[in-house]
DNA sequence: TTGTAGGCGTTATCAG
DNA sequence: CTGATAACGCCTACAA
């Protein structure tokens, strides 16, 4: 209990100075005469003097945190975003306040703005709420920056990444692999970067592909789940919509005896930790998390500034091929590399 | 920017009172006439009201915030922990803020009582500073619980779970299909329940096991290092300390060549979600993490309360035996269960 | 039951 | 460069 107790005041008292000279040295804006300054900063070390955000935050209005709303926590995905995002904006001295919607598409907006008693600002990662209502949430409120995804408006400011080109090529290299029928084991319905990767699976019939989709999710139980109905379309490759899909559907896969990759091929998105661990690791394509956390972060400073920002589109995915997809069941392995 | 700015006040003009009575009927404690009761819930809700955390938080001295320091966020065990304890603590009005440690045992510390700035209390999480500065720490600070931790002196109280019973069960479990010679890959020199659980491999000597250990860690990496410096100790069983470990080892023993479990056993503890789709599953040890949650949000929620409360240990852990262990290496398959 | 007014810890505006 | 002093939004005796 010992320090939280004092206050400015008992700096200002024990330093035979004002309380808007502490202030001035703490804050270390307006200049304050060297000496003194000195002293003051002496007794708050001292007293182990805090500030309180919260009279700091009734002051001027702001309170050094950001909130950040994400779909599902148990996601990896989202985890790695959360940290490194929280790590930018520790060193700029905010703090960072993370709320779960648990794909409740419906509380989002909600949820969002509940955030606002607390925070300067909220970062939305991959909010799922319709186009109409997330320009609305960015109008009504201030300091809105998303996070996968991009409105045509240019509304809430954002960064995302290409997702298209990483799904396309993983396309191409089963396309290369000799398969045809494929199914997408889809996710949110909501999702704008699950929308994205079912545009390029679409748009992959192009290399030969005949591409299926059945309804899926984001979660290892939704694999499992969505794995049964896509083998009913009997096709010789599966591609998840990301990897807690994928690693689903492979435990699925192996349960009805089927082999990976010798009867049928799998790929995953996003290369989450575990997904280099599965067996056989898993084919899949790596996401510039760090990178995005750092734009993410980097804009909403900007924009908490009172900066004006435009939306961002990374494009350095790549694809990392492992175990989990081979030739065509039927084909030799590939003769040559394209 | 619609909502935020209205105040209190804003909504005593609207509605004809003084701010004096918006602020009780909007705290509901004391008494005000039904009538003008109502017609203020009317227009703050038609104004869209929101008090001011802030404001109330000067006021009272109070943030309904509580902090939640744990000491890795990629770890899904305690993902999972923070999420329980969310729910617990959203539910009475109270919001998490959420800081890692990284496994930094020396900026624990700090890092917990940065924390102060902003809530009311702290939930350490797998504390892994010393006994005397957890006890000193909770001697400075208001409203420290702890989880997965006890101290000898029950300073700071908590809520914990048994671990040496699972673990004593896995070794029993090792025991009877033949094991002998194990070792135990080791967490963090720092953490209580990593230490309880090597507490119990070594009592399991008492069962017929040799145990030897091995420097660890509680990631996948950890894991994968470690696996290699168990085999020179030439056992018939690893056991992990935790499931992450665990994964991480099963990946680098199939690229020693080791056929788990026909040439070598393994065995996790957690039960996170991604251990039932290991190939094989993991053999490991459920933890009750939910109630651990709910124990510790009910005792928060007492100490905030100004109650005095007693730390309490659960005791629902149970293993679960799936693909990863079997009879040792020479030994016919078990001939019977005992 | 309701209103008045002082205070919570800081910042920021004005005078000196 | 420094010191009063009014906000900030809300809570809470104390009065009425």
């Amino acid at each position: 209990m010992a320090s939280g107790k004092i206050t400015i005041s008992d700096v200002a008292r024990e330093a035979g100075v004002s309380i808007a000279t502490v202030s001035r040295v703490i804050q270390g804006k307006t200049s304050v005469s060297p000496d003194l300054a000195e002293r003051v900063r002496e007794v708050a070390r001292r007293l182990g003097y805090r500030p309180s955000p919260l009279a700091r935050g009734l002051a001027t209005g702001a309170t050094e945190m950001v909130g950040i709303l994400v779909p599902q926590l148990s996601n990896p995905y989202f985890q790695e975003l959360i940290k490194s995002i929280g790590l930018g904006a520790g060193q700029d001295g905010y703090r960072t306040l993370v709320l779960e919607t648990d794909e409740r598409v419906g509380d989002e907006p909600d949820l969002a703005a509940s955030l606002y008693t607390h925070v300067d600002g909220v970062i939305l990662c991959s909010p799922r709420m319709p186009n109409e209502e997330l320009a609305r949430f960015a109008a009504d409120h201030p300091n809105v920056v998303c996070i996968n995804r991009i409105l045509p408006g240019e509304q809430p400011p954002g960064v995302t990444c290409d997702y298209f080109s990483p799904m396309f090529d993983l396309c191409r290299h089963l396309a290369d692999l000799g398969h045809r029928r494929v199914v997408y084991l889809h996710g949110s319905p909501h999702s704008w970067a699950t929308a994205e990767r079912w545009r390029a699976v679409q748009a992959a019939a192009a290399l030969g592909l005949e591409p299926f989709r059945v309804a899926g999710g984001l979660t290892i139980e939704a694999g499992y789940e969505a794995a049964a109905a896509a083998l009913a379309l009997d096709p010789t490759a599966l591609i998840a919509v990301n990897d807690l899909c994928a690693i689903g559907a492979l435990t699925r896969l192996r349960e009805l005896g089927r082999r990976v990759p010798d009867d049928i091929s799998l790929t995953g998105f996003d290369d989450i930790p575990f997904s280099a661990h599965t067996q056989p690791p898993l084919t899949t394509a790596r996401i510039p998390r760090a990178a995005m956390a750092e734009e993410v972060w980097a804009m909403m400073r900007a924009v908490l500034a009172g900066e004006t920002v435009t939306s961002r589109v990374l494009t350095t995915a790549e694809i990392l091929i492992r175990g989990t997809t081979g030739p065509a069941p039927g084909r030799a392995a590939p003769v040559a590399a394209r």
